[in-house]
DNA sequence: TACCTTTATGCAAACGTTTTCTTAAAAATT
DNA sequence: AATTTTTAAGAAAACGTTTGCATAAAGGTA
């Protein structure tokens, strides 16, 4: 065991009387290199607990073997079964992933893209800021035809891998559940229209309700970040005076819990008399009485798909010229809120 | 905007016909730089799109910047909370964070401890696999002297800096709380042994029970992981001959939840006739009906005396000789369950 | 025996940055 | 005016690994 300062292989090298050359090539079982000379050297690294350098090697052939994730939190349900998958996904090809969090800041995020190039990573992962809508900050990725895929909250015409959910299904088949089980009067919380994603849940939702001919009333339809704060001021908005309506379809899971919990509050009877629909199929969607209905992601499909993506930027190089969408399924989970 | 290849340092130098020492001094604003140099060399560099390579800079001056992190799995909310403070913190030191998963297999922990020595970290966090008996594995860094800081699922007695809960005061308060509301006859449902902490919260529980002279029954203490699955056997269990326990108390809200949701099936009322005690304080337990009892960890202050430590560490690089614990509240949030 | 392969190894440059040591010029002191 | 001090900049080595090229020794062919 190597007691102060970590071995080198020219440290190895001096042992063994060799080149600090014969000594890498050994270590990585080069063809040219003697049996002999390689049981020699593996001994003495062995015993000196010689570790590569990361470092030095990628500095020599410019590759780090790390790819970056800039993700807007780690702790949202959706974000860490994605990022879970990512990571086994590419650590099985021997990669690592550098996780950081933009905090849904525009200006985070820029200083993390930058902050990773400099890194040297291999490739960028990114789920973008709910505010992100100018995207001119990944340029230095594309120029420079290093990997990029983005996933869930991604910009549309942008030349990269995009992994996307069916955000538009996911809404029309929201609404299509609601309005099958007779909602006239559907109101909607979305999430920042700045995010594209969330436009197209809109939209989805909008096919329906016009498939149905049931009209989706401009005051029904609110937009803002979805924390369980805006959701409260909302659902006091919602319910300040009747008529009330008899559904309310919420762009995340969190928003549909407080909905649910405002309805329980007042003593409005869920389903009967108002249905609740959230969406991403959160746990605590399953355990909240009665239990809430929404929109299955396959967080774990995205992950896998998106890591796949990456690995493939990696070993092919084929940079796309434009954007490359993948769209994963969205399925309605039907519960007791409905 | 830089085309092809990235710009460097030697670049900016033959560009401006100046010496590269000077372009790097210039960029980090050295003091004996003219401020008529450093703007030249800012400008020069801004228009080539230059970014510092940080492979080179670690080689040469032997730090990443990056602390490696790992975790038996992301997607658990305790787990999540604690890295996002440790992220945050770590990542305004100018730090990034190498994220892996263990997904609690002891081999993978011993490989990604390897993997992560060779990248050059420059510290690294952990929180064992519920297995981690023998931590021998980590030995690599301590003997490199590279600072290592463990948190949660912890070693006693390894030399490093240990940030853990206070799981026996954990124990102790839940089972004072469900001995205070009248219970007699409780049931403990407990992680694997293999886990000091989950032996400590047994201990607190069987302080608290001896000091108000009630029993803890050998066939009321289960231990296995606490998985959905095996919490329903135990409940099954638990529940398949009378006289039935008064309470139970699970050492994390996971299974609590489980044994909610079987009482409730038996149409047992809680917290009549059955008392339920989570641990960890999940948000899943605030919004099941009726609302679970339990044990809050503070993890985001965990996780921010954790990074605390590790930059403690990297700078004053005074290497402890033996364990330095650091142990964080525990708290019991009573709602409807108990 | 002379020449050509094949096999195994060594030499040295390169990756991009930082830093120590020098040196040159300018300013301040005698 | 001569010397010292201050200020600004350059030269070169170093970090540890990889790799193209050179070379030496052995074996095979003419």
């Amino acid at each position: 065991m190597a007691k102060g300062s970590a071995s080198t292989i020219v440290d190895i090298a001096k042992e063994l009387g060799v080149a600090p050359s014969t000594v890498s090539r050994a270590l990585k079982d080069h063809p040219f290199i003697s049996q002999e000379t390689k049981d020699k050297v593996k001994k003495v690294a062995a015993r000196l607990g010689y570790r590569r350098n990361a470092l030095a090697a990628g500095l020599r052939n410019s590759h780090s073997n790390i790819i970056g994730l800039i993700v807007p939190r780690i702790s949202m349900y959706f974000q860490s079964a994605v990022i879970t998958a990512i990571q086994n996904t590419v650590h099985g090809m021997g990669y690592d992933l550098i996780i950081c969090q933009s905090n849904d800041s525009y200006k985070q995020e820029m200083e993390l893209v930058n902050a990773l190039y400099g890194s040297r990573v291999e490739g960028l992962i990114v789920s973008c800021t709910m505010y992100t809508t100018d995207f001119s900050h990944f340029k230095i990725f594309t120029e420079n035809q290093i990997p990029l895929v983005f996933y869930d909250r991604v910009p549309r015409n942008f030349p990269a891998y995009i992994i996307r959910g069916n955000d538009y299904e996911g809404g029309y088949l929201g609404g299509k559940h609601l309005l099958e089980r007779g909602c006239k009067d559907i109101a909607f919380i979305n999430g920042v229209l700045s995010c594209n994603l969330y436009l197209d849940r809109l939209e989805g939702l909008r096919a329906a309700m016009k498939e149905a001919k049931v009209p989706l009333k401009k005051n029904r339809v609110f937009s803002h970040e979805l924390t369980v704060a805006n959701a409260e001021e909302t659902c006091k908005k919602i319910f300040s005076r009747k008529p009330y309506p008899d559904a309310v379809f919420c762009a995340n899971d969190t928003t549909a819990i407080v909905a649910l919990q405002y309805a329980k509050m007042l003593e409005i009877k869920v389903p009967q008399e108002f249905k609740v629909l959230g969406y991403s199929n959160d746990p605590r969607s399953e355990i909240i009485s009665p239990a809430l209905s929404s929109i299955e992601q396959f967080p774990a499909e995205m992950g896998e798909r998106t890591a796949k993506a990456m690995l493939d930027l990696i070993h092919k190089k084929n940079y796309p010229k434009k954007a490359v969408e993948s769209i994963t399924p969205a399925k309605l989970v039907s519960r007791e809120s409905t």
